[in-house]
DNA sequence: TAACTTACACACAAAAAAGTTAGTAAAAAA
DNA sequence: TTTTTTACTAACTTTTTTGTGTGTAAGTTA
């Protein structure tokens, strides 16, 4: 009975994580964003330059949402015209390792 | 000038591939349907009372997408009532040794 | 005979995600 | 002086995703 019990909270925590794995990689734009910071600082007319195809609302929806997950941090710096940069929080740089294996997930379902 | 334009389709193959991968795993119950078969042979019913917060309707539609993406495949007795089951294909379980990795990239965002 | 079962289909509604367009501050460049 | 630049915000529309509720065939069970 405990044990049993204990797995099924087990099998909830896992749950959350996973969902909050989706809410990290999920959505139109944010592995590309994540893809195309990796190691670097950058600003975000750079990552718009980098992603044409996403709208400017969006791309800054999507930077404060990864902000509010912890993956991103931005820093504002008081010039004219602004200069907002963005980067990976170190736990961010957590999930560079594990794209490769998102990149095989899809691999195998590209020729149908 | 010949190799940065193969860095650039390879570059784009990496951007479907990943869109690819999303389309697997994405939504709200995927993820879930893939970890609930598993291994297993599953009738529609089990699957629905394994997941009682997802609607019927889009039980059957998320079933149907992931069929026709090849994850999944499905057979129809022809009973009364009715018996139709749904596994994994040999290309979908392919996909189970990398949710490990899923779970990997969300766990350090736990505690916000 | 009435009720129950299974695996759906269909019409519709609500919610969430994505996109469009216009506007802003304030300095520097033309 | 007008234009350009940057990093946004706000209002609004479209598209996509998810959910609700009802109906159905045709046997089995009560």
């Amino acid at each position: 009975m405990k044990d049993s019990n204990r797995d099924v909270t087990m099998a909830e925590r896992d749950q959350l994580v996973l969902r909050r794995t989706l809410d990290i990689i999920c959505g139109k734009w944010r592995l590309f964003i994540l893809l195309n910071l990796g190691e670097h600082t950058r600003r975000y007319g750079e990552l718009r330059r980098m992603m044409p195809d996403v709208s400017e609302k969006v791309l800054i929806q999507e930077l404060k949402s990864l902000i509010s997950l912890g993956v991103l941090e931005k820093e504002s710096f008081s010039e004219v015209p602004p200069r907002v940069e963005y980067r990976l929080t170190t736990k961010g740089r957590g999930i560079l390792p594990h794209l490769n294996s998102l990149h095989l997930i899809g691999a195998p379902f590209m020729e149908d």
